[in-house]
DNA sequence: CCGCGGGCCTGAGAGC
DNA sequence: TGCTCTCAGGCCCGCG
């Protein structure tokens, strides 16, 4: 599912029941996900008061009363159903209400608050990790990852900056978390198109002779915050996996301008072209060659 | 260093 | 109905 507007919609679902509650009890039911949990992974988080749910890029990251984190990653179908106190179960073990996908329920945990927290990921690209916070910095995951897209010191010259020199296609360099941290293939397709600029144009067009921001980058710059700020009110895009913490689903993909939308009028007032699909890195890009160029 | 393609997993949908 | 094939919101790794 996730790019940055479902993990932050996933974020926004866990804060209540997480932050300033401790974690009762945790399960892995499985020895790995994307990779092996840690030996210690559950007895770090037991018995720990969470004091912060953050997100850095398309990671969530729980603060711990010990000092440790725990990172989490959805992968590609990772998601997050919070279990109210008053729904079915009892106090020693998980006896929550199952989803008909319930084997694919791999991680749980039962808060002070009086919820429980079901991570399901059928496909397990998803992963978590607790890492001590004064070594976050020397965490291989979140190295090297480029601004919050929505910061303050993401702008115009600095996208400008980053994209000097590389030959690369604008879509790869907008996918590429080195650049900027937490756009995925649908939401650069929508930048894009909402920018007026075309997927194949090369990154380096978008830096000048003066490395200074062009107006290109400043649209797109625009596009980035608009298209983000949108899905996340709208509590992010459901194709097939993704659910905000209630369960319900995320209703931005009805406002998809070019995503999933092939063949398809261009919704911009006026266009009249049609929407078109290629193969660029291995994933699809939508767009409309009309008004992107 | 850079850019690209393959691979990791499962499930949904299309076509036969 | 059921089989096979393709594709999917991410990201790491190895190759040239």
């Amino acid at each position: 599912m996730p790019e940055l507007p479902e993990v932050e919609t996933v974020r926004r679902g866990l804060q209540p029941v997480m932050e300033g509650a401790k974690i009762v009890k945790a399960e892995a039911r499985r020895a790995d996900l994307r990779f092996p949990f840690q030996p210690d992974f559950v007895a770090r988080l037991q018995g720990q008061v969470v004091t912060g749910l953050g997100r850095r890029a398309k990671y969530l990251m729980a603060d711990l009363a010990s000092g440790d984190v725990l990172l989490m990653h959805l992968g590609m179908s990772g998601s997050f159903r919070v279990i109210k106190p008053n729904d079915e179960k009892s106090p020693g073990e998980f006896h929550y209400p199952r989803g008909k996908d319930s084997s694919h329920d791999h991680v749980l945990f039962r808060m002070s608050s009086g919820a429980d927290i079901v991570f399901n990921d059928p496909r397990r690209f998803g992963y978590m990790k607790v890492i001590a916070r004064n070594a976050l910095e020397d965490e291989p995951l979140l190295r090297g990852l480029g601004p919050e897209p929505l910061g303050n010191e993401f702008d115009a010259a600095m996208l400008a900056q980053s994209c000097a020199g590389k030959k690369t296609s604008l879509k790869a360099a907008l996918l590429d978390q080195r650049v900027v941290a937490g756009l995925g293939n649908i939401y650069v397709c929508e930048a894009l198109h909402r920018s007026h600029l075309s997927p194949r144009r090369i990154a380096a067009t978008l830096a000048t002779r003066k490395e200074e921001p062009t107006d290109h980058a400043k649209r797109l710059v625009g596009a980035i915050h608009a298209v983000l700020n949108d899905a996340i009110k709208a509590g992010g895009s459901s194709l097939r996996d993704h659910r905000q913490t209630t369960g319900e689903l995320g209703y931005f993909q009805h406002s998809f301008k070019v995503y999933d939308r092939e063949g398809e009028p261009c919704k911009t007032p006026g266009c009249g072209g049609i929407v078109k699909r290629f193969t660029q890195n291995g994933r699809s890009t939508f767009w409309c060659p009309k008004c992107q160029k």
